[in-house]
DNA sequence: GTCTATAGGCTGATAGAC
DNA sequence: GTCTATCAGCCTATAGAC
């Protein structure tokens, strides 16, 4: 039901700001705030260009608020998974499952996220949403400690570890799909729940506690730490 | 000494070229491709704006030729390192290495290297080298389990979940450093060489042959598969 | 709330002098 | 090779009719 609005009748007002956020959102994620005319964004929601104006003060200020509501929900969903789960071996299984949700409720808004984390300035409403999900990290590091579960490690490490890897796969993912159905994909399209739980048994096992290797003395190179 | 080029007389052309390239690639990572006028590019090389035409055919020519020459600088080192690797632990550890290199002798490039895989129509020229980069991981996975190092994974997700974390992280690395700048940063700012420590020993442990977890059972949710 | 028409700014490219 | 001057095209925003 969304972008089949053509005639110029009167509609549901709530149904124009709806399908400019969905379009924008899957634009923007596409080519970049910059790559997007406004008139683009209309077309695909089949309403008139002059009503993002009018229901967002413009083109930035839609922007934003598909910004800033992707990355609220992305911070609520992270921080709910905590207090439910029994142990951190069990919230690192449902972050990854959040995160994975979360892509495939909001297609498009993994790569938006990405996207701004890259550009000089991130906006500034977000910045609070960022650093509730570092903390949720953080604080799934530091559980892990407590319950013995995880070796120590630097919990914004692991966050740029996870997060990154979650987000780049996620990201990529739209444009793996227009790739590989051009036939211009070099190598076979991987699927997201086989990444998700690799992603969690690889850091499952490599957060274990114990010795760093049991194998025989590993060789280093002459350039290397002591 | 670039972009210290301010006099009309005429010097090296291929120093223009040079300085074009430099800008141009700080300039598209940090804003993108549209989000950049040529102008801004020639005033940074500090060269008339002309002379982009007159170089690289225009501004999709001088991406492209950004994009591709570091697209197969990327490709060279890491296929560089397997052949003089002792054993797998040891070339995951030189692609590591390789991989901070590239991001230290070309700032910016991992950043534009994540925006081209993020737009819809990658460009054409650098698939063979993106195919190039995705064999070598493919190749360390199998070393890694024919030498009995690494347990049996998917190459495909493996690369993803390297490449992937390695990427976000450079690539975001310049953003955090303006935000830093600004007093903006919602946390500490990561080490790159302690990041790129801590991926090399949680794969490393994390691929380690083994049973997936000698704790006692660990409770699976309701929905989890058997 | 929605549409049409238009204004005004900026962008990328090039012709032509040096 | 490099520069100045210029132009056509597209883009966002808005005034005003409905």
């Amino acid at each position: 039901m969304l972008g089949t609005r053509r005639k110029p009748e009167r509609r549901d007002p709530q149904a124009t700001r709806r399908a400019l956020l969905e379009a924008a959102t899957r634009l923007f994620a596409q080519s970049g705030f910059d790559g997007v005319p406004i008139g683009a964004v209309a077309a695909r929601a089949g309403v008139n260009k002059a009503l993002i104006s009018y229901h967002f003060g413009g083109k930035r200020g839609l922007y934003v608020a598909i910004l800033e509501s992707g990355f609220a929900a992305m911070a609520e969903r992270l921080q709910a998974v905590g207090p439910e789960a029994r142990d951190a071996r069990d919230e690192l299984h449902g972050l990854l499952e959040a995160f994975r949700r979360m892509a495939h409720d909001h297609p498009g808004f993994p790569t938006l996220f990405l996207r701004e984390v890259l550009a000089s300035g991130i906006e500034p409403r977000v910045v609070p949403h960022v650093a509730r999900i570092v903390a949720v990290t953080r604080r799934l590091a530091e559980r892990g400690v407590r319950e013995r579960r995880f070796r120590r490690v630097d919990p914004l490490l692991l966050h740029f570890g996870l997060v990154g890897g979650l987000a780049f796969f996620f990201a990529t993912e739209p444009a793996r799909r227009r790739a590989a159905s051009q036939g211009r994909l070099p190598f076979a399209q991987p699927d997201a729940k086989a990444f998700v739980r690799f992603v969690e048994e690889l850091t499952l096992r490599g957060l274990r506690p114990g010795p760093p290797d049991p194998s025989p003395t590993r060789p280093r190179r002459k350039g290397a730490r002591a």
